[in-house]
DNA sequence: CGGCGAATGTAGCCATGGCTACATCTTTTG
DNA sequence: CAAAAGATGTAGCCATGGCTACATTCGCCG
């Protein structure tokens, strides 16, 4: 959906965009779109190893509610953006950078919904709502909720 | 994106999905993300009537940083869901139910901004993130956020 | 070790959101 | 008031994420 092919659409970094100040705001947070699914993918290819030693693409697609071709075609994806690899008919396995960012995007997400919990949302409004936000959240905000959590004790 | 025609994608009611707990709540973080557009172009064209008295399809597509093709397609989707109306060559305006929804997003957004700022997130920053996280924030965590910020004063 | 059911892979279609190119209508302006 | 400039509309293409249908391959049993 993101249509943008002259796009390299970067890493998370913070790109402060030198020109125009509207438009890239949108931009931005349209893009980030692509960004949330691989991400999902990634999270939760790293829980299914975690939880039963291996990602089946069937176990990824009911996970997500998906198709399996569905899935095929994001791990393709994942592959080409080195986040995974797999053989056909053995399962996914993440690679070193897919696995960091797996780790990364555990943590976001477990700070968030910590966030909320302490700001008073139900637990499972929060993890609800999370999974939308998450994606989101940029490393300074990340910060600032640790920050605020950690004082909080 | 969504690609469910099968599911009518009703209001932004609070409709539990009654059955299957694991896929819904991807499925509905990823469905939200058509919501997410409607609401940007909502807010948008709300703020440009009381900014400018009208809203053009130029304008909008300029604020959105995207070719007015893109507007015209999204207005026309608007209009279907009897949330915006235009005639040829005029500008777009809001129905009632249109600008009751930008009033919504307008506050929400706020809102969330405002509580990013007291957590300690520079304001740049939050109206950046803000502006991808918003679409995300369920009522009930917006009273949550409401009712901090009320209390923290 | 032959089969059968489950898991994958592949092909091909749909909808959406973007874009470019080109046609038209409006509005300025000389 | 006609011509140029600007705003819209329309057509048609691309990429992505989903899906269904059909073809293979694996793996487990009998």
């Amino acid at each position: 959906m993101t249509g943008l092919p002259p796009e390299p659409a970067s890493s998370p970094g913070p790109e402060p965009t030198p020109e125009a100040e509207s438009p890239d705001r949108f931009a931005q947070a349209r893009s980030a779109q692509s960004v949330a699914l691989i991400e999902d993918y990634v999270e939760l290819i790293g829980d299914l190893i975690a939880e039963q030693g291996e990602a089946r693409i069937t176990d990824i697609a009911q996970r997500l509610g998906v198709a399996h071709p569905t899935v095929t075609k994001a791990v393709a994806r994942l592959k080409r953006e080195g986040l995974a690899n797999s053989r056909p008919y053995r399962g996914v396995f993440l690679t070193e950078a897919g696995a960091a960012l797996a780790e990364k995007v555990r943590t976001r997400h477990r700070t968030l919904v910590s966030l909320l919990v302490a700001l008073g949302v139900p637990s499972d409004t929060a993890e609800l709502d999370a999974e939308g936000m998450e994606h989101h959240v940029s490393d300074v905000t990340l910060a600032a909720f640790e920050a605020y959590l950690a004082a909080r004790d």
